[in-house]
Order: C-alpha cells, then structure tokens, then sequence
DNA sequence: CATGAATGAGCCTTCATTCAT
DNA sequence: CATGAATGAAGGCTCATTCAT
C-alpha cells in the first residue's frame, strides 16, 4: 500500500486541494496566453475559456470574479521571471562572454515573446488603477530586479569592479531599454533590437569603469 | 478698443475649424481625466461625456470612433510633456542644485500628479496591443528622453565632466525610477519617493564621475 | 409504457443539438411575429425579444448577429409555404370547384393573414439591397411557383386543355394580384378582395381557353 | 421692366412658394438616389443631406419629419413613372415591333436602372406598413397599370385581337415578371433577363392568341 | 464537478430631431 | 434662410455573472 500511494505522490495530486489549485493554474495560464495576445483591456473571460480546454462556466467555479482570476495568472507569470537568465551567470567566465550573453538573451527574448512580454507591461500598469494586482506586480518586479543585480554582481566580479548604481536604477535602466525596445520591435523597426544592444553594451561597459570613448 | 479686440482675437476663436479643434482639444481633456481616473480598460465614452459638460452623443460629432478621441487626448498629453522640467535646468547653476532640484521636480510630480502619469504608464502599454497609439506614443518618449538628455547634458556641462551613458539608457534609468516609484507612492508606501530620490542622487553623482562609496 | 415512451422519445429533443435548433426556431418565430407587425425597417432585437419569452441577451447566443437571425426566421417562413394551398388541388374535382376554391383561398389568406404576408413582401425587398437573404427568398419564391403550377395544373387537367402560359407568368400573375389586393385591404378598401376575385377569375378562365365575354 | 420680369419668370421661381416646392424637389431626389442604394430601412437623413448639396439641418426646414420627406420622393419617382415606355407604343407599327421593343425596353431597364427599380418595391412594401405611403404608392401602382394597358391595348390593336385579360392582371402579370427578374438579375444570374424576355413573349403572344406551341 | 443557458448592465455607435446663431 | 452644434433615445452587440441541470 505504502508503495503504491508514494508513486501517487509524484503523479497525481493527492488532495481535493491540490486538484482545485492545479486547475487554477491550468485556467491561469490560459489567461495569461489571452492576455498576451488581447491586452488586458479586450481580455474576455469566454476568450480565457475558449483558449483553455474549458467551459466558460468552470472559471467561476474556479475563481471568484475576473480579477481573481487575472491576479492568478499574473502569479502564473510570476513564477516563470525568478530564474530567467540564470543561465547566463552561470555560464559566462569574461566581462565579455557575460555581455554578450546578457544581451543576446535579451534579445531573444525580445524576438521569440515579444507577445508575453507587452502582458507584463500591460499588468504593470493595470497594478496603477487596480489594487488586487499590486502586491504581486510589486514581487515580481522585485524579482526581476534581483535577476538583473545578479547578473551586474557577477559581471563587476569578472571585472574586479565595484557597481557604480543602486539595484533599483539598475534595474530600471535595463527594464527602460527592453520597454522602449518592445515597442519600437512591435512597430516593425527591424534595427530596435540591435540599436538597443548596442547602448546597452556602452552602458555595461560604463558601469563597470571600462568607458567606451565613442558616445 | 483697439488692444481689447485684438486680444480677443488671439483668446477667440474666428473661423469654425478653430472653434471644431478647440472642442475637440476640450473633449481630449476630459478624456484624459477619465483616463488618469479609470484607466484605459475601463474608459468608457459615456463617462467621458460625464466627465465634460456634454451628452455622450457630442463625442461621436467630433470624433469618429473612440480610439479617434483617445488618440486625440494622447496627443494632449504629448504636448504637456515637451516642455516639463525645462525650468529646472534653466534656474540652476551648480551641479548640486540641479540634482536637487530635478529630484524634487521629479518627488513633487508623483506626489502631485501620480494620477495623470500612470495613464501615461497605461497609454504606453495600449500601445503595444493598439497600432493606432504607436505613433503618438513613440513621439512621447521621444519628447522625453530628449527632455532627460538636456538635464543630463547641463549637468555634464556644470560638472565639467562628459555624459558617460547614450540618451536612451539615461531615459530608461529615470523613467523607471520613475516607474516603480509610482507603483510603491499609489500603494502607499510614504518612504517611496525619498528613497527614489536618495537612489537617483547616487546614479546622478555616479553618472558625472563623482561616485558616493556607501552604495 | 413502452408505446408512451416511444412518443417522447420523438417529442422531446433528444440531445442538445436538438434543444438548440429548437429554441433558434422558437426565437426564430418571435422574429417573424416582429417583422409582420412592424416591417423588418422597424424591427429590433429588443422588440423581437419581447415578443419571445426571453432577454434580449439571449437573441445573440442562438444567433451570430441580427442578419442571422432573419435568416433563420425567413427559412421559418419558407417551411410554411411550400404546402399552403395544397389542399385546394387535393380536394376540387371540377374547374369551377378548383376555381372557386383557389380564388376564395387567396381571400381568407388575405382577410385572415394580411400581415403574416405584407412580411414576405416586405422580406423579399430586403432581399434586393441584403445578399445573405438572396438564397433564401429566392428558394421561397420558387416553393411559391411551384404551388401555382401545380394549382394550374390541375385546372388544365380538369378543363382538359393546355395550361398557355409559362409557370413563372402564372406565379407572376397572381403573385401580383395578391400583392396589389393587399394593399388595397390594409389601406382599407373593402371590396379589394372581391374585386381580386372577379379579376382571377377571369384570368383563370382565360388561360383555360374558356373566354369571358365581358372583359 | 416687364421685360425682364418675363425673362425672370422662365429662368427662377417668382414666388416663395414655388421655391419651397422647388427646393423639396431638389431634396426629394436626393433622397431618392440614396433610397436606391441603401434601401429605406438603412437610408437617414444625414446621407441624403451628403447626397444633396445641403446641410442637413435644411432637411428640416423644408419637411416636418423623415416621412414627409420619403413621400415627397415617393411622388417625385411618381412623376418618372407615368410616361416610361410610351415611346415603345409610339413609334412600333407591328405586333412583333411592340413586342421586342417591349421586351427590349424591360431588359434594358433591369439591365440600367436595376438600383432605381429595387428602391420601388422597397417602397411598396413600406406602403404595407406605413399609412402615409400607401396612396402615393397606389397612385403608382395605378400609373404603371395604365402604361402597361396602353402597350397591351396598342397590341390587341395592331393584332385585331381583343385583350383576354383584366389590366390589373396584365400589370400583376408583367410587374411579377419584372421583379423575378431583378432579384435573379441582382443575385448575378446572367441569362436572367433573357429568360424573362422569352417567358414574355411567350406570355405576349398567348394573350393575343397566337400560342406557341413549345410552352 | 462541470456545463452552458440565461440574464441584464453596459458599451460603442447611429440617428431623427431641436435649436441657437 | 441655412447651418451645424447638441441632444438623447435606441440599436446591435459584448460581457461578467448566476444558476438549473
């Protein structure tokens, strides 16, 4: 019996629980594709359950209103922003290959989720009208911004360098040029990606005390 | 006579175009403060009719549909945003008054005017789902990273010391300081704005060469 | 209980397709009852709600949109003319008694179901300026013919020479009879129908080659 | 003096009345052209004003209500319809003449005039509904009887056969016949027109007693 | 548990009509 | 006379939400 309840554990959920939360996140992350593709503002919930394997009638099983059931889905997105590009730190040995790395990830992501990423922006502001979202913009944000001082602790490691910025204008700086360069990739400018790596570049480089001459 | 009727000339509008494009400049505004109020997803045209002193069905005299009036009140706004600051950077004449006072024009904004910006916040993410805002959006941020520049120019220029970041990281660096400070003032947090102040000194002081060892 | 059963079993909608497809016709009807006192210019889905049972709201889940709903209640329509004045031929064994018989048929129909029938007229116009109703009203138009031609038929046979005029002339001809009669009987004039009579017989016996004198 | 009062007399209205009248007839056009294209049920008075030269607001001063101003267009179409085809009895000296002339004329009508003529049975079925119609839309209906039974009648003559059929039967036989037509005709059934001309001689020659013998 | 029928408030828009200028 | 600004009712339609099954 023992045996066979432990393989239960590492397959199906176990309690009424478990199946009741595992549900939510299934319908949240079918929220967030909605919202990545509508926008917040033309986000339906039949839209939400259509792009779930649903009925539209479960959401509200599942969740108490609309913003329940977004503030789901932002958590949803939350949990995938903690880790995204640690690999990066983790990989790179140079001030270079760390550069290089952090930007071209950057630019990855700007080419392959361009759609999930102007959600964020999108939430983001609906935090600004909406006080259900807040607290977890406000992690989120906080999490994003420990990613992006991991990655400048390791690069003035490499450097034998002191960072020169607080975390927050760090973060800031890095989060204004992926925002500016969303929108600029979005209207079709093909060069966006590539102008936006190259101040970012001129930018690391100054953090670092390695000033580039040709501002 | 002659003085009064030429003023008058210059506060009344002559031809019916003008008068056509005042009423709709009047509309755009009260658009916005709808806008700045509700936020984007929930703006309907009736409220923006409540929030002017017309009945909802003047909207669709002078405006084709509702993004064509949102876009109008887009341009509103775009037109307060090109000159705001300018004084700052025209009064001061020492590196350390015109940290001071850029960061207390910026502390006074957000405690002023969180309202009105965090539709700017909320416009800028329309943007990126709304093809029709993208013009007008870019032309915004254009505005003020150009406003952001001449700050920082005239303060290289007063610490006798080169710009050591392009334009664009320098935008990001204080739009998101920004940002996130709207985010924590709206949630309530009282430190939010000192502290956005005491990192923002650190990044200025840092950006002209004379860096602060405490980080 | 078996028999009883059985009987349910094709009264009562077995699966939810069925459900559906009879509620669409239960509306469907409603519609129809609008469009014969109002006249499809004046008909609204509000109006047609409130002569069904239900919420307007419910209008747009059984149907894509207003158009599709008038189509439906049009093919409503069809089903019901494909047999109407069947009966005539079934049960006349002489010309006079088919003659007399039609002709009184055309006049109950007009005392009885005028504005069951100004609809189809007022249907068959929209069909000239609306594509989606074409196929529809041209289906019913050729139900109609066909119920003429086989009236006419029968009479040919009856009198025993040929029937002179092709089958659209015929639809044409009393098609227009019936059409102008109805307007003289909504706009009051009581000997209308009469008179449509006095004319269709004639015609009638005309087109069997037993002239009236006294045209 | 009076010589110029003369001169003014053929060139504009003397009186306030007749350029009232005038100008309602100007406005009434107008409303015809857009009758035509939209048909009644999507025509407003703001596109007829576009139609027009005018404002809309003038629509106003010169009618009490939108029916008012359908009815005066309703009765300038009147006035079109009187004399239509009287030049196919003038100049015919041969049954066959009249009869291809005839034919030809209904053809090239459908073919030219196919918006024109969809507007009239727009208009008749309007009259089923609308009180104020209903006597313009008779007196219509009784011009173009006439004009069908002075053809008919010119052909029994030009035959030296009496006409077998009522003229209300006539018009209904030819007005249905015109209406199947352009409904086939607008739905792009090419060989329309065709078929109806040939259904029509057929028709033609029977009433006037030369059957053919391939109904 | 899950479905989807039903509701009704609310949205954007069109429109006939009024009226000050 | 003529204009066009302004109104507000109404139209088609969307949507979050409720609830019987």
């Amino acid at each position: 019996m023992a045996s066979i309840k432990e393989k239960q554990v590492d397959r199906v959920p176990r309690t009424r629980v478990d199946k009741f939360a595992e549900r939510r996140a299934e319908l949240g992350e079918a929220a967030l594709q909605t919202l990545a593709t509508l926008g917040y503002a033309r986000t339906s919930l039949r839209e939400i359950a259509q792009n779930s394997e649903f009925s539209h009638g479960v959401l509200h099983y599942y969740f108490n209103d609309k913003i329940d059931l977004i503030v789901c889905s932002v958590r949803q997105y939350k949990a995938r922003c903690v880790t995204r590009y640690d690999h990066v730190t983790a990989t790179a040995t140079t001030v270079d290959e760390l550069t290089t790395g952090f930007l071209a990830a950057l630019g990855d992501t700007l080419r392959d989720e361009a759609h999930m990423h102007r959600l964020w922006y999108d939430l983001r502001s609906q935090a600004l009208f909406e006080e259900a979202f807040r607290a977890d913009v406000a992690e989120i944000d906080k999490s994003l911004e420990n990613m992006i001082w991991r990655i400048m602790s390791r690069l003035a490691e490499l450097a034998d360098e002191p960072l020169r910025l607080p975390a927050s204008a760090l973060y800031a700086l890095f989060d204004g040029l992926f925002q500016q360069c969303l929108l600029k990739h979005l209207s079709g400018d093909q060069g966006a990606i590539e102008s936006m790596q190259v101040d970012g570049r001129k930018a690391i480089l100054e953090l670092i005390g390695r000033p580039v001459f040709a501002v």
